[in-house]
RNA sequence: GGCGCGGUGGCGGAGUGGUUACGCAGCGGUCUGCAAAACCGCGUACGCCGGUUCAAUUCCGGCCCGUGCCUCCA
């Protein structure tokens, strides 16, 4: 019993977490489909899942982490026909960009990233199972889930089957036995990427790699699935059909899943074309001040990203390496204080956590003995770890060494900051404001100590 | 139409049946050549209307407003 509570959207209430299997925490989450730049939108499940896991790995002795590389799927057979470039160069060249932006926002590799391309065969061997089990059925070259053969669909979403077909929307393909039923396999024309199977060349639906994946990795029946808000259905729904109908056993236990972000206000769609790309992102901001960001509200609530908020977000940062330079030689504490744990352990909340945080730095500014100092910077430093935070030097930091182009200038800096310590000595404060607005201009902001001076941009 | 989420002080954003969230911004002060940073002090917020209660922002009901999903969008 470690305390950790998570909201459930099976039952769509707090509830306890206690694995499965005791001392092994196994969750799975949906990773992305690899046709494009991961924007903003992409971002907050990884972070999220992320803080999760390193709360679960100091909680467990053994975690194991899966997450997904969807690599075949038509947003990328029609992205290669546009570009004319092979479908492979594309998913490769996309994962390897995915992995660089996540990198750059404090996100750790999951344990296992199985790529959809790579498990044909479980999937082929999933929905033979479920043909034979009486829950899928051939139509003109498909497979179609039966979802009239699963009594208790819907579950998740907590839609009945009856509601989702009195929606509007629903566009019935001729070869559907009931309207409801989805596709687990499809036929490839030849220019279409397709595996043979006993149904002929085609290519696995949407849904079925994510159960045959974490069934490969995980087993029949896990802890923690996550991803979304948008995946609840139908995504996740027929995941929990298939992966059910097929086993015979619970899926995964707990089903997290994290709000959806607008971007000033207005929803992120490319008709708008507001989407904001992490890569374009980090050109504005630290990637920490990227992932500040996502963590300044709790993970299912809406959050409007707005070039404000990331502003606040990269100040809200600078406090707290600014409080960390008092006590340089501070280590990590083994781990982090009860209050920000608690937080935590109370269904990520990260806003709270981040809350604690500024309140150490508030004590840590106020704090004269060393000793107290490196204690208060070790538990701030354990804190932030837990969420991923404030692992840089306070010092490179605040000049924003180690970003693009920050370097370059900083002679120039040093030897102006220079030629006012001489103007400053000379009484000639004129001269010497006149350089510290100089600086300012440029975004360099000077503070003055009895140590010396120092600087930090903006 | 169906299912769901949310409306908190100038802004962001937690939380709670009765006592300070926190941060930013703002105002006053200490410090400083002046600043900056830091520290000290200052804000009587909780969409509207009813109900329950000694007491509601917090529970219940209704309403208004915003917003998400409803077959491949994280």
């Amino acid at each position: 019993m470690s305390g950790l509570k998570l909201h459930n959207t099976l039952s769509r209430t707090k509830e306890s977490f206690v694995p499965l299997v005791p001392n092994h925490v196994r969750l799975y989450v949906c990773g992305p489909t690899v046709y494009d730049r991961a924007h903003i939108g992409n971002a907050r499940p990884v972070i999220v899942f992320d803080v999760l896991v390193r709360l679960l790995r100091g909680l467990y002795p053994r975690v194991t982490y899966v997450r997904n590389i969807t690599d075949v799927d038509d947003k990328i057979n029609a992205k290669a026909k546009a570009s004319g470039r092979p479908i492979g160069d594309i998913t490769e060249e996309t994962t390897k960009l995915f992995h660089e932006d996540m990198k750059a926002l404090g996100a750790l590799p999951p344990d296992i990233e199985p790529r959809a391309t790579a498990h044909i065969p479980q999937m082929i061997g999933m929905i033979e199972s479920l043909i034979g089990q009486g829950h899928a059925y051939e139509a003109e070259g498909h497979v179609l889930f039966a979802v009239p053969s699963m009594p208790d669909y819907g579950k998740l979403s907590g839609r009945s089957r009856d509601e989702m077909i009195a929606g509007a929307r629903v566009e019935v393909a001729p070869y559907k036995k009931d309207p409801a039923d989805f596709v687990l396999w499809k036929p490839s024309s030849p220019d279409q990427p397709g595996w043979e199977s006993p149904w002929g060349r085609g290519r696995p639906g949407w849904h079925i790699e994510c159960s045959a994946m974490s069934r490969e990795y995980l087993g029949e029946s896990f802890d923690i699935h996550g991803g979304g808000q948008d995946l609840i259905f139908p995504h996740h729904e027929n995941e929990i059909a298939q992966s059910e109908c097929c086993n015979h056993a619970p899926f995964a236990r707990f089903w997290l899943h994290n709000g959806f972000l607008k971007v000033e206000g207005e929803k992120m769609s490319k008709s708008i074309g507001n989407i904001l790309s992490v890569h374009e992102l980090l050109g504005e901001a630290p990637g920490e001040a990227i992932r500040f960001a996502v963590l300044s509200a709790h993970y299912r609530q809406p959050l409007d990203w707005t070039d404000e908020g990331l502003k606040a977000a990269k100040v809200g940062l600078d406090r707290l390496y600014r409080a960390l330079e008092a006590a340089p030689d501070a280590r990590p504490a083994p781990e982090a204080p009860l209050s920000v744990r608690a937080a935590l352990m109370d269904d990520l909340n990260t806003p709270l956590a981040i809350s604690h945080l500024h309140e150490l730095a508030g004590l840590l500014n106020k704090a004269t003995d060393t000793d107290d100092k490196n204690r208060l910077a070790g538990a701030l430093l354990a804190s932030g770890a837990l969420m991923g935070l404030l692992g840089a030097n306070p010092l490179q930091w605040k000049t924003g060494a180690g970003e693009a182009g920050a370097d370059k200038g900083d002679q120039e800096i040093q030897a102006l900051i220079q030629q006012r310590q001489e103007a400053k000595k000379a009484k000639n404060f004129k001269e010497a404001d006149r350089i510290r607005d100089e600086l300012k201009a440029q975004g360099v902001l000077l503070e003055d100590s009895p140590a010396g001076t120092s600087w930090r941009r903006a």
